[in-house]
DNA sequence: CACTATATTCAACAAGCGTTGAATTAGCAA
DNA sequence: TTGCTAATTCAACGCTTGTTGAATATAGTG
């Protein structure tokens, strides 16, 4: 399966610059930024010690590239999808579930793309935005923009609702979703393995209903004249 | 206010051994634990970098020192707030928000207390929960029996929700919580600082309500009767 | 072939790391 | 005071870290 004689179509993605950043995110993501070493990063991609340094310089730069590396294609496919589903209601504003859904439609795609690097990706995002110091520096150039998207159409979706309302249950969703991505084990424990943290499918689909009925609980007008 | 000039009784608790763990604490919290090194605690604490190892052992050990020093404190403080909301409602079954309010009181109480260190330890708290590598390690001794009597609660309260329905649900509020704790100030950012991080009046006051719509969505019985 | 640019490895550096044994101080009992 | 013990500092150890300049290999071009 790996011997095919292919010359350099396929190995343009095999080649050890990729391998480096693969190694880098699957092990930034299991043991944070000061957790790894680049011996360790070199070791599991198998080349010399120096030769991550060579491609992206330094330590630092390494995590930066890693980060970058899937981060806008990422934060695209979630302003792709959720533009697709507002086209698609004629006008009308969508259900919270739609929106909902196409927010989280492209990790659970990426989760089960089969890429075991967009798993790890996810993983080093619940670490990056858990992290009081990675999240202030790394998340608003790319993905706090799409935030805003996603409230303005919950905004919709919720008329009456203040702004405090929408944000704070947007935390609650945002953590939720970290937890999920770190895939931390703890749910299979306490659950007697009934509940896997790889099974993606079950988080997401009990996510959505699950928010969808909080945000109308948090967000519900407050009674006036009982309409 | 600090130059009082009561001998020991007091300064028991600001002794050098405390002074490293309130450090250690903080540091912890905020870099993770391979982002502190033993001479920054032992700066921060203002003692030799010899101390630290003299009192507790290994940089592993103080880290143990740090998590388990408030841990079992926090833990019996769930239990028995639970316990007391059980037995005021004499043998009916709790609300899902009684449930709810008794697992998040104390951490409210916690970060209310006045002492940084209760904020820097929920903070610590998030870290653990969210590690793939110390959440195993961690979470199972102290706290996961604490979450077996919420759920076993959860359950009175919600007859016919599934295991796996209980426990994705719960997955969510830890989620939550964690990114709550771990005051990373990205909601500030989001919300033109409408919302502010430390402010976990609002937070848990929204959070209460939140979930349990959430819990009711996903565990309503399956309409048989409609009863 | 030679030439060149890029990719990769080798070897080594200075700095910082956790840890520890010896020396020093502080606290307290006799 | 003296003696004893715990607490604290000092100084240094061996090791690992990130980084880099020189050396070597590789690939493509003429």
């Amino acid at each position: 399966m790996s011997d095919t004689g292919n010359k350099n179509n396929d190995d343009r993605k095999s080649q050890k610059s990729e391998r480096i950043l693969d190694a880098a995110e699957r092990l930034f993501a299991q043991h944070g930024y000061d957790g790894v070493t680049m011996r360790q990063i070199a070791n599991e991609a198998k080349v010399d010690v120096a030769l991550a340094s060579y491609h992206f310089g330094k330590k630092l730069d390494v995590f930066y590239a890693v980060f970058h590396r899937r981060a806008e294609s990422l934060s695209n496919s979630r302003r792709d999808v959720l533009q697709a589903t507002q086209e698609n209601s004629n006008g009308k504003p969508q259900t919270l579930e739609q929106i909902i859904h196409a927010f989280v439609l492209p990790l659970k795609m990426a989760q089960e793309s089969g890429d075991p690097g967009w798993k790890n990706y996810l993983a080093l995002l619940a670490y990056v935005m858990t992290s009081p110091v990675w999240s202030k520096e790394l998340m608003p150039e790319i993905f706090d923009k799409r935030v805003g998207e996603f409230i303005e159409a919950l905004r919709l979706a919720l008329p009456g609702a203040t702004d405090e309302d929408l944000h704070w249950c947007y935390h609650y969703v945002s953590g939720a979703l970290a937890l999920t991505f770190a895939q931390t084990g703890r749910i299979d424990r306490l659950s007697n393995s009934k509940c896997l943290s790889e099974d993606f499918d079950a988080a997401y689909d009990r996510l959505v209903p699950f928010v969808a009925a909080g945000f109308r609980e948090i967000c519900k007008t407050n009674p006036s004249t009982s309409q």
